[in-house]
DNA sequence: GCTCATCCGTTGCTAGCGCAACCATATGAT
DNA sequence: ATCATATGGTTGCGCTAGCAACGGATGAGC
């Protein structure tokens, strides 16, 4: 399937370039959307009571609504991020109040991450804003859009799990 | 892919309003997956002869490849970065001898952007590893699939700057 | 009981990222 | 001409990010 997508139809609001650009292409439109996403949500939390809660700190306190008390790699794993970089979101959200981590009974390698009476609040507190984002992020996507957009997206995302698995375990010809 | 798809199987005909689970909503879908296509890339041109460009300076190559010369604000803001950042990412392919930065001759604020040659070489020794991953990050996407899905894109991505504009330009009720 | 491999979390490193602040240059107003 | 404002780039800060490496804890082999 080549990219020779060469159409000249530039009747576009910009016009500066046509749109086979490389830039058009899915994996870098995620890469910047997904930087304008962050963006957004940091200004509009900030608007919203000043609360100081990270994206990622927020999608860890959404699975830890959904179950409390998950273990801290799980958490990683969950979300695709290595230990490190979750246990220093995880440092974050201790100082500010949102989580506590707890030593597991069974295996002391292992913590487990439970919710605070604040982040439960803060959960509900912005439970309508992200509702009344989401609708505005996605208008003008008819609903059977949506779903072709997450599917698509699922597809990239597996597509790309799989050839990191390839590099990861594929012998090299040497 | 998932690890537990574990959704309750409702005929996703049309009832489906919610988003099953939270991290399935479009928005994390896309960061997630940013993330993932980032280390993809990392990791691929570090195999293909251990280059180390990253993907945000191989996305300023291309730009100065369609146009070399450019202002470093310019490259900012095409990419919606802050100057801050485009001038790191510069520095770091400065220091790589992938760009040379000069003065502009009628205005002294502003710096323009060249490629070596050395980051020509590395264009086009990349540009077949880039074609083969790209046919590999879609696959199972029709070609009309991947269009709705670009569409799908930019519209979230206008979404948003729309709704970033908005807190910048509104005034608060206070 | 002891050793070793494994697992889990942390720290160090480098880099991307946005924001605030700073400095230099350029432009506009008076 | 002088001052005020605007523009362009850089530095400092904090967070995210992945990787390498380390230390503690566990489990398996002996």
């Amino acid at each position: 399937m080549a990219n020779d997508k060469k159409m000249k139809k530039t009747a576009d609001g910009k016009g500066l370039l046509q749109t086979s650009r490389a830039d058009d292409a899915p994996a870098w439109l995620i890469q910047r959307t997904a930087r304008l996403l962050r963006v957004l949500f940091l200004r509009l939390v900030q608007e919203e009571g000043g609360i100081d809660v990270t994206p990622e700190m927020w999608t860890v306190l959404t699975r830890l609504l959904a179950r409390d008390g998950q273990y801290q790699s799980e958490l990683a794993a969950a979300t695709y991020r290595d230990r490190p970089n979750m246990s220093r979101i995880l440092a974050g959200m201790e100082s500010r109040d949102l989580v506590f981590r707890r030593p597991d009974q069974d295996d002391r390698r292992k913590t487990r991450i439970y919710l605070t009476p604040r982040a439960r609040e803060i959960l509900a507190a912005t439970a309508p804003l992200a509702a009344r984002t989401r609708d505005r992020l996605y208008e003008g996507l008819k609903k059977k859009e949506l779903k072709a957009l997450r599917r698509a997206l699922r597809l990239i995302e597996a597509n790309t799990l799989a050839a990191l698995s390839n590099l990861d375990g594929e012998a090299p010809p040497g």
